[in-house]
DNA sequence: TCTGGGGTCCTAGGACCC
DNA sequence: TCTGGGGTCCTAGGACCC
């Protein structure tokens, strides 16, 4: 047996200063960006639902005390509309992709280095940052000013710490009484003793640290661990052995070794997937045919942005697991892209291909998708060179046509909207046409979002209207 | 009637190599 | 009783994150 090398634990040791990170998190962002541009919606319950208005993915403070869980099927929710006025909006991605840029732009001045770690929280570097609960509580401060947006920011040594600070600052927030008042919002653990720090990881779950799902958590707490705290005190070589390292790693960031850096830049994904449950059941392959050709576009133009070619495709098609009275079928299918690939024309014809190989007559198709896999990174871009002929003579992979085809898709796309200029084989469906054009025939395969509002801040026809 | 859509990392085990 | 000793690559599965 290869011996276990110690270096994704060991290599922080190197670190000479202790570190202080921050971590900036919008409060129930969803809700929030929904509120700033619908103020008669603060105050009230409120929803934001997943694609296909299948269940809740974001609740508001209002909400939460209803006892709506995250994840909550909407049909077992609804009651809620009228029994408790209850408000429920389909996802606004448009909107919460563009607020997000705007939060994370003020939350990158408040230290050195920046973090994007989901669509509504970001790590800082706080090395060598002086007063730096004063500049997290300006920084909150100027994004609820100028964005409308409620954040609450916590300091720690460590990433996993910097998280759990911003818990108790949600929570010290939300429940005041139940954490010392200067907690809330702002939580910086640095400026706290060593008896006051323990006695916040004492009062804090262990299911709520970074890095411990329900599995895990169910685990230690059979092994008489219930809190942080007690997490914190186990033996990393014990954890390492009955649990992972990925959970010794969390333990020793409790204790305040950093193990996990800050990644400024992000990593060009591994694999790039677009998958969708559809709006209604699907029986015809020729609505797989325009679903798959629609996903496996979108992802050969994520695939594009971030410079890379696959070398592979996988596709699946099933019915849905919660229906048990249809008959159920799952299958997916990789086929290799030989040479790897970034044009949507090949891409398409070889997810078609596998839908081919796939399909079976006779089921209720619920959900299917198509993945990118074996990314890598595309060669230099030809120069655009219009009036040479192809180096290649052909439209084959690779070819000067090929790029410049995709460039102007990209191009005009960008432009005019991004189901402007399609494949045949994509059917009508995602973006609302372009003005002018013939609203295309509905497809059962579209998702449902018949709550949705306007996409406020990146279309010209879905601008605030004051009327005077 | 009605249950999201993305991602990551780590480990174990098998095939295969010299 | 003994059965070589290293290695790499790939895949499936399990855990986690939002």
């Amino acid at each position: 047996m290869p011996t276990q090398a110690a270096a994704p634990v060991a290599a922080p040791l190197a670190r000479q200063h202790p570190g202080a990170f921050a971590l900036v998190d919008g409060n129930n962002f969803y809700a929030s960006c929904e509120r700033v541009f619908e103020p008669r919606l603060i105050g009230r319950p409120l929803v934001v639902l997943s694609n296909n208005d299948g269940c809740a993915i974001a609740r508001s403070e209002e909400a939460k005390a209803l006892g709506i869980a995250m994840g909550a099927p909407w049909f077992r929710i609804r009651h809620l509309e009228q029994q408790a006025g209850l408000v429920a909006l389909s996802a606004n991605f448009a909107l919460y992709g563009d607020m997000s840029q705007r939060l994370m732009e003020v939350a990158a001045a408040l230290g050195c280095g920046q973090e994007i770690y989901s669509i509504d929280e970001c790590f800082i570097d706080l090395a060598g940052v002086p007063d730096a609960s004063a500049r997290a509580r300006q920084t909150r401060e100027r994004i609820q000013r100028w964005l409308g947006l409620p954040t609450c920011i916590g300091i720690g040594a460590t990433k996993t710490l910097a998280k759990l600070a911003n818990h108790i600052a949600k929570s010290a927030e939300r429940k005041p009484g139940s954490y010392p008042a200067r907690l809330a919002q702002v939580c910086n653990l640095l400026e706290l003793s060593a008896r006051q720090r323990d006695w916040l990881l004492q009062r804090t779950p262990v299911a709520e640290v970074w890095g411990v799902g329900p599995r895990w958590a169910a685990q230690l707490q059979a092994h008489g661990v219930q809190t942080a705290l007690q997490l914190q005190r186990l033996d990393p070589a014990l954890v390492r052995q009955r649990w992972s390292v990925v959970l010794e790693r969390t333990v020793r960031e409790l204790g305040g070794l950093a193990c996990i850096g800050l990644e400024q830049a992000p990593a060009p994904k591994q694999q790039i997937a677009c998958t969708r449950s559809f709006g209604q059941p699907v029986t015809e392959l020729d609505d797989l045919r325009q679903a798959l050709s629609h996903f496996c576009s979108r992802a050969a133009l994520k695939l594009r942005q971030q410079g890379s070619r696959a070398g592979a495709l996988l596709v699946f098609i099933r019915t849905s697991p919660f229906r048990p009275q249809d008959a159920p079928y799952a299958r997916s299918l990789v086929l290799p892209l030989s040479p790897p690939s970034d044009d949507t024309v090949r891409l398409v014809g070889t997810a078609l291909q596998a839908l081919q190989a796939l399909y079976r007559p006779g089921y209720r198709y619920a959900k299917a998708g198509v993945m990118l896999l074996d990314l890598q990174a595309a060669p230099p871009q030809a120069t655009l060179d219009w009036g040479a002929p192809d180096e290649d003579g052909g439209d084959g992979e690779g070819s000067g046509r090929s790029q410049r085809l995709m460039q102007a898709l990209d191009a005009v796309n960008a432009r005019l909207g991004a189901q402007a200029l399609r494949l045949g084989s994509s059917g009508g469906g995602g973006s609302p046409p372009a003005p002018g054009c013939a609203e295309p025939a509905a497809r059962p395969w579209q998702m449902r979002q018949q709550r949705r509002s306007p996409r406020y801040t990146t279309r010209w026809d879905e601008l605030w209207q004051v009327r005077a």
